[in-house]
DNA sequence: TAGCCGCCTATACCAAGGTATGCCCGCGCG
DNA sequence: CGCGCGGGCATACCTTGGTATAGGCGGCTA
């Protein structure tokens, strides 16, 4: 849980609430001191105030969005008004809470965007691993992979790239070897998850 | 172009926005009114004052969002606070807009809300299509679907069925030629796309 | 230079996929 | 009752997939 606010006194208040539910609270005072520090890598979220020393909450959601560095954002406010909550949650903001919030409220929110976390982290995980295999791939390899997965028959595929049928045997079965695919229908399932398409 | 506002001159003045940018317009001052109508089915959205004669705003959203009629939500607001418009964005609205607003964000909004109905439709559309052909297999078929789709060979297939092989390659070409599948991958696809998973 | 790797090909062989023909059973329906 | 249909099985035959063995070519690098 991460949690950046200029006032002191709602940092502590945020951590013993955080805390009290049993999660680890890291506070910052400003987005710099955030992206000085380094944080574990676990499920988590952040809480931001929207009026931030030094750039605004939503430059730096877009700023966190366009890095590798994404993740759910909480923003409180104070003084905000509905075009600057509806640009934040169009920016896909998990929740938007006017101060004063009731204590609930927050961890509500919490718990769903810590929730949105760790299913972001599974998804990234398993497709960061696909691409590891597929990078091992030869450029014959990938050329063959995604004209297979299109469903084109081996002898189709030797047309089209012009090489023999055997020769695409050959490639067809390394790239199951590399890609750890069990059978046809888990290549087709990788392809389809690394966004493949056979292009003519 | 659905608008549903109890104001009549706030009513005629969108009309003649939207006709001015070549769009039909369908003017309500109540929720009750639209369900009423019958409307042209075409991509569109719905501009919706949040505060309505009987229901409300959030709740007619909800009501839309259970029902088969789901449809990109606009809402507009004279009196609303951050709260709900959270509320309404979480809960999938495109934009929510405070009166008065500039007619270009209006405008705005509308064209990036008949580009997401544009998008459902086609995406309702061609599930719907996979739907109907997958309704005219037996059951025993939809069985080796699946198992076939999960990278099972034949004689496997036929091992946690309980039949023979040459069984399972009848049903496996009924199934191919019903679903009107071309090849291996595309079945895979389409399993893929109705959500299929061989339970053990 | 030798060795490795990516790439291409061929022969041969076996496993798996796919279709046709023919026959059987049980069930519901006109 | 006869008929159609879903379901099942077998023989036969052909195509496609997959692997092993073996060889050749070009480029890179220790």
């Amino acid at each position: 849980m991460i949690v950046v606010d200029d006032d002191a006194s709602l940092r502590d208040a945020l951590s013993s609430l955080f805390r009290s539910i049993g999660l680890e609270v890291a506070l910052f005072a400003s987005a710099a001191e955030l992206l000085a520090a380094k944080l574990p890598d676990a499920p988590r979220c952040l809480v931001l105030d929207i009026r931030l020393p030094g750039v605004s909450g939503l430059d730096f959601q877009a700023q966190l969005a366009r890095s590798d560095m994404e993740l759910p954002i909480i923003f409180m406010t104070g003084h905000g008004d509905i075009p600057m909550s509806v640009r934040a949650m169009k920016a896909g903001a998990v929740d938007f809470l006017t101060k004063p919030f009731r204590d609930q409220d927050m961890l509500d929110a919490v718990s769903a965007a810590i929730e949105i976390d760790r299913g972001r982290r599974a998804e990234r995980a398993s497709s960061s691993k696909l691409r590891a295999l597929y990078d091992t791939l030869t450029e014959r390899e990938r050329q063959i992979m995604a004209l297979v997965t299109s469903g084109l028959m081996n002898k189709q595929v030797a047309a089209e790239v012009g090489l023999s049928e055997i020769t695409v045997k050959i490639h067809r079965g390394n790239v199951m070897r590399k890609m750890e695919a069990h059978s046809l229908a888990d290549l087709v399932r990788m392809a389809e998850a690394l966004g493949l398409s056979a292009k003519s």
